[in-house]
DNA sequence: ATCCTTTATCGTAAATATACGATAAAGTAA
DNA sequence: TTACTTTATCGTATATTTACGATAAAGGAT
């Protein structure tokens, strides 16, 4: 894009459109799942059931932790990822939000 | 991307995947909104309140059409637009479902 | 010490997304 | 008819994302 406008729109709009897009591929999906699912630290299984490249998997791995959803550690070779669920809940009640507000206007007009 | 992999992911990840792109830019969440704000099929009005030319607007609507979120009318020489709101509930629903059925495994284990 | 395991990062290629101006298409107004 | 309005689409530039292999870094095993 010639340059990005993302920083014109309200806060709210920005803080929502970055949950979804850190929410809007299928193995960042999965990882979460995955993760969640043990409710551990996950410490390196994570690669063997994606079909992905181990880099790819480190890159998905990055942004989940840069959108705070995700915490980690290192333990010897190893690094170990869990579910923050503080944020975890934040970005559920930030949709819940979103969408609870929306649907407070509907009318049932059915206009087109 | 060197190929895409998506479709080597479960069904359901894709579609919530999916379902977070068609969320993951500011300018969506503003029309989203907006829409749903009058809850009438807005014609027109909508490039005067978002800081986009008229063609970036229409991609963006195109999106959203494509997303199934919005339904779209022509009255005359205008196009018109408005909240699906069966979609709207699926789109709620869905995200409800994967938070709801992730949060399920938490257990406070407080590992990382 | 050397070798192996594990994972992050670098470099790179290709796909996709974002944005704009220009133009086309189609209705409305004169 | 011609002129104007409205919106989609085309062409294009640039940014970002996705993906991989290669490599680096750092701990563990021998």
């Amino acid at each position: 894009m010639a340059q990005n406008k993302k920083h014109e729109f309200a806060a709210d709009e920005v803080v929502l459109a970055d949950i979804a897009k850190a929410l809007s591929h299928p193995a960042r999906i999965a990882i979460l799942k995955e993760i969640a699912k043990h409710d551990t630290c996950i410490c390196g299984e994570i690669v063997e059931v994606l079909p992905l490249a181990q880099s790819t998997v480190s890159q998905h791995l990055k942004e989940l932790l840069g959108a705070g959803v995700l915490s980690g550690s290192i333990d010897g070779t190893k690094s170990c990822y869990c579910i923050n669920w503080k944020v975890f809940g934040k970005f559920e009640k930030t949709f819940a939000e979103f969408f609870s507000h929306a649907k407070s206007f509907e009318t049932k007009r059915n206009c087109c």
